[in-house]
DNA sequence: ATCGCTATTGATAATCATTACTAATAATAT
DNA sequence: ATATTATTAGTAATGATTATCAATAGCGAT
């Protein structure tokens, strides 16, 4: 009895490629969107359950972001993420995350840390600039 | 013309009290639960309403959790967690949040930064010890 | 190429956490 | 006490995501 055989599929091919090649960490609304171009028939429901297999097999990761749906990155290593408060961008932050993780690891001895999320929030500089 | 005037009820006050003396950041149907018991008649809704408050207010603080409930805390400074992403349950962790938020800063330096949410998810202790 | 098996899809219903709405209630200033 | 209106309980609505299921389409074997 051989495990479930994985199949290439239109929408699968697509809906990886949209991710790999946005900059802008989009929702599965906005995959949904963009996938849509090549393909007018795809669901929502695919995009979504595409998307969940991607980040399960860790070609795509995925970023929950509080109060907001999540949000999907080509890069899959380990690093933090900046969302702001008022026009909901989400950018990749210059910090090194794996070192956090490290910090996290000697300052709880026992548990077994395998992913960390982390995220800050605030103002980008285009909407404080808007704003004032 | 005055600000709306706030008012203390026995909701709010009991509802604090019971964040403020748990130690297991419980979600909102954990607090609804535990509120009932000295207020049978409490509303859901009540519970989500008055700890939305409570966190604007700065008294209590919420948890985003990805993928569950936002759980809540008494202790309102950035700090960081840990979930065990087999029993759900959310520690607090010793590691120098405000540390690491000023690092962000420097390595994003433009943007705003006011708020950290930094979740690290893994097996914790007890359930690595049931699972082997 | 054709066939058969079944993973995958599109469409839609269901779920879950949370928020909005509303008439009734109760906290405060007068 | 009374009037004012913030707050509540109860319930409906929302939004993101997942589940269901019949129909479709990959892919390995013929």
């Amino acid at each position: 009895m051989r495990e479930t055989a994985k199949r290439q599929t239109r929408q699968k091919c697509e809906i990886e490629r949209v991710v790999l090649s946005s900059c802008d960490h989009p929702t599965a609304e906005t995959v949904f969107g963009r996938v849509r171009e090549a393909l007018p028939a795809v669901s929502l429901g695919t995009v979504y359950r595409v998307l969940k297999g991607l980040a399960e097999e860790g070609r795509v990761r995925e970023i929950a972001v509080p109060g907001a749906p999540a949000r999907f990155d080509k890069t899959t290593g380990t690093h933090a993420h900046f969302v702001c408060e008022k026009c909901g961008a989400v950018e990749d932050i210059g910090i090194d995350a794996a070192e956090i993780v490290k910090a996290a690891c000697r300052g709880c001895g026992e548990a077994d840390i395998a992913e960390a999320d982390i995220i800050f929030r605030g103002v980008c500089p285009k909407c404080k600039e808007e704003n004032k």
